[in-house]
RNA sequence: GGGGGUGUAGCUCAACUGGUUAGAGUACCAGACUGUCGAUCUGGAAGUUGCGGGUUCGAGUCCCGUCACCCUCGCCA
């Protein structure tokens, strides 16, 4: 070992002890006789003092400048009190320095890896590697590692085997855009790269694995955001001879694990389950952050005979109304109500209605439309009270219920509400097996063509699939979806009616999925399982709003990799081994 | 593919309505200084204002185009 301490190590106990600390220096501070440098490893720093009576060492110190790799050997002195830097673990100590190696010189960096300013996002990931130095990204690193560790203790305790599944697939035009890899033994034909190992994982149930897991990296060829990467990474999990309420309790204590584990914050089990319709409702999404209130009121009723036609016309077409209720407490300036209705304008919705409730009468655009009655109605509905305001959204149901879901984030937002050392989950179950295309009026699968639906709705797939409830679950945490998986179709018929429903003929199944739909004759056991989103997890147990903060190279929203250069254009040698011509963009 | 934001010294940022030689902090270079921890002090070097075009006597600033990054809608079974 170059060094017998880290940075971060030294204390008191251990004045008087000759050490070698090894480091990058991040400050120098130069008197003129005495020289102290601070010493950063992944652990801490440390002060080194050189004093001119060192000799050597002294002199070879006194050459260094910022970021240069360095060992320093010396005693361990205790600090004379006025001199203790309380804010550093090491701050009682110091190293009196003897002899002084540079390992590696550096050239100015061009990043900022000290102080507050963080330099731009585009440097950054030109340079992870120097970004990387910075403590808070070490320690989101050191996060997910952590993480991950404690997942595998706990599949290791509850009896799962870990698979690793191919990376080169067969694509399945379903879904998402595949990343395609092109074959040289095959000339025009192509691998896929998993989206997630799906089929796989049922296969290994047939298999007879029972319990699998794996941490899995998935890929998608979408367009990105702050929560979505190119790559990404799931916690795969698949369970045999279970129901949605088994998968559900064993999911729910690893997240409690982790949880405790990482922030040492404790959440009560079981969690709560809510109905997709009944999220949709009250929270306007499908993935509610519980950490605040402000639910959405359903006034479609109350106001149906409303004599403000935004209202009752709503209601008469078919649509809804819906309520936000803010109390006293949590007023909206002129300026800010004004502002609502591009909150909502995303969403297709028209505008926010609003009225201020006071003692002395009710105020604001929509108030005088509103009679005594409905009035009565609405604070019985709302619970409203004097100081406080009431926010409307009326319209069809499909554009009202997520624009109240988002008009709620924006107010959870500006109240502050959505404190980031909260942890709030529940699992949203029940969620329609599918959904309509817009554009085509086609049937869409929801979650995925091979999600069960409930035994009850089964007789509704023909007559009423829109009303088809899955045997789906999704685990949501501070308004985050970070895990969702179903109980799978373990019928080949029920498989085939779904299809079927989807569009999908005999034929295709048969092209697309053939080699599954074949093995669904030869015993399947009753099997399902979930994925969790685990970059997702970790930015949130870490309190980042951003994934890339917790990923060691992460890739722009053009999928770019500014490190090194991908994707590159290669030799024509290379596309002609793959029988590939590539036609100059348009 | 659409909408919005950003782009000035190695880094972080200034530069009023278009107007002198584009400034400051920090890093870097040189010097001074024996208890600092954002050390301090003195001096120096450092710029294709993302790129291309246009308007103007004059453009970092206005206009058009383009590129990169960030946020977002669509998309992501």
């Amino acid at each position: 070992m170059l060094r017998t301490h880290t940075c971060g190590e030294l204390r008191e106990e251990h004045v008087g002890e000759r050490v070698t600390v090894c480091g990058w220096v991040q400050n120098r501070r130069d008197h003129g006789g005495l020289l102290f440098l601070d010493l950063r490893d992944r652990y801490g720093v440390t002060q080194v003092v050189a004093d001119p009576d060192a000799g050597d060492a002294a002199a070879a110190a006194d050459r260094v400048r910022l970021e240069w790799v360095v060992r320093a050997t010396g005693t361990v002195r205790a600090r004379p009190d006025e001199n203790r830097n309380p804010d550093r673990a090491t701050g009682a100590v110091e190293v009196m320095l003897d002899e002084f190696e540079v390992l590696s010189r550096a050239d100015p960096l061009p990043v900022a890896v000290t102080g507050a300013e963080r330099s731009a996002e585009e440097l950054g990931l030109r340079y992870r590697y120097l970004e990387m130095r910075r403590p808070e990204v070490l320690r989101a690193l050191e996060t997910r590692a952590h993480v991950n560790r404690v997942i595998r203790e706990f599949v290791h305790e509850n009896g799962f085997v870990e698979v690793e599944t191919p990376i080169l697939l067969r694509s399945t035009p379903e879904g998402a855009r595949d990343y395609l890899v092109p074959s040289r033994v095959h000339p025009g034909a192509f691998y896929a790269l998993p989206q997630s190992p799906q089929l796989l994982k049922q296969l290994l149930m047939i298999g007879g694995l029972d319990r699998y897991w794996q941490i899995a990296r998935c890929f998608r060829d979408e367009d990105l955001r702050a929560d979505r990467q190119p790559e990404f990474t799931q916690l795969d999990i698949e369970m045999s001879f279970v129901d949605e309420d088994d998968v559900q309790a064993l999911m729910e204590s690893l997240l409690r694990r982790l949880v405790s584990e990482i922030t040492g914050q404790d959440i009560a089990l079981p969690l709560r389950r809510m109905s997709y319709a009944e999220a949709m409702a009250r929270y306007g999404s499908d993935k509610p952050d519980l950490r605040f209130g402000l639910e959405i009121h359903d006034v479609s009723d109350v106001l149906a005979e409303c004599a403000f036609g935004v209202f009752s016309g709503a209601v008469r077409d078919g649509g809804i109304v819906r309520c936000i209720a803010l109390g006293p407490d949590h007023t909206l300036s002129r300026k800010q109500l004004d502002a609502l209705p591009a909150v909502v304008v995303d969403r297709g919705a028209r505008g926010v209605a609003w009225v201020k409730v006071r003692e002395e009468g009710w105020s604001g655009p929509a108030a005088r439309h509103l009679s005594d009655g409905e009035r009565e109605a609405l604070t019985a509905a709302t619970g409203c009270a004097p100081g406080g305001t009431l926010l409307f959204l009326a319209g069809p149901r499909r554009i009202v219920e997520p624009a109240a879901g988002d008009l709620r984030l924006h107010l959870g937002k500006t109240f502050g509400l959505r404190d980031p050392r909260r942890f709030e989950a529940l699992w949203i179950v029940a969620a329609p097996l599918f959904e309509s295309d817009p554009e085509s009026g086609r049937l869409l699968a929801m979650h995925h063509a091979f999600t069960a639906p409930r035994a009850e709705d089964v007789a509704l797939l023909e007559r009423e699939p829109l009303a088809v409830r899955a045997r789906a679950y999704d685990l949501v945490l501070n308004g985050d979806e970070i895990a969702g998986g179903s109980i799978r179709i373990h019928d080949r018929e029920l498989q085939s009616r779904i299809f079927g429903l989807l569009g999908i003929s005999e034929k295709d199944a048969e092209h697309r999925f053939g080699f599954f739909t074949e093995a669904l004759r030869y015993g399947v056991p009753p099997h399902g399982g979930i994925a969790w989103g685990l970059d997702r997890v970790v930015a949130s147990l870490a309190g980042r709003e951003q994934i890339r903060d917790i990923i060691a190279f992460p890739k722009t929203t053009s999928a770019a990799d500014l490190m090194c250069q991908a994707p590159a254009t290669v030799d024509e040698d290379q596309l002609a081994e793959l029988h590939i011509g590539v036609t100059p963009d348009a």
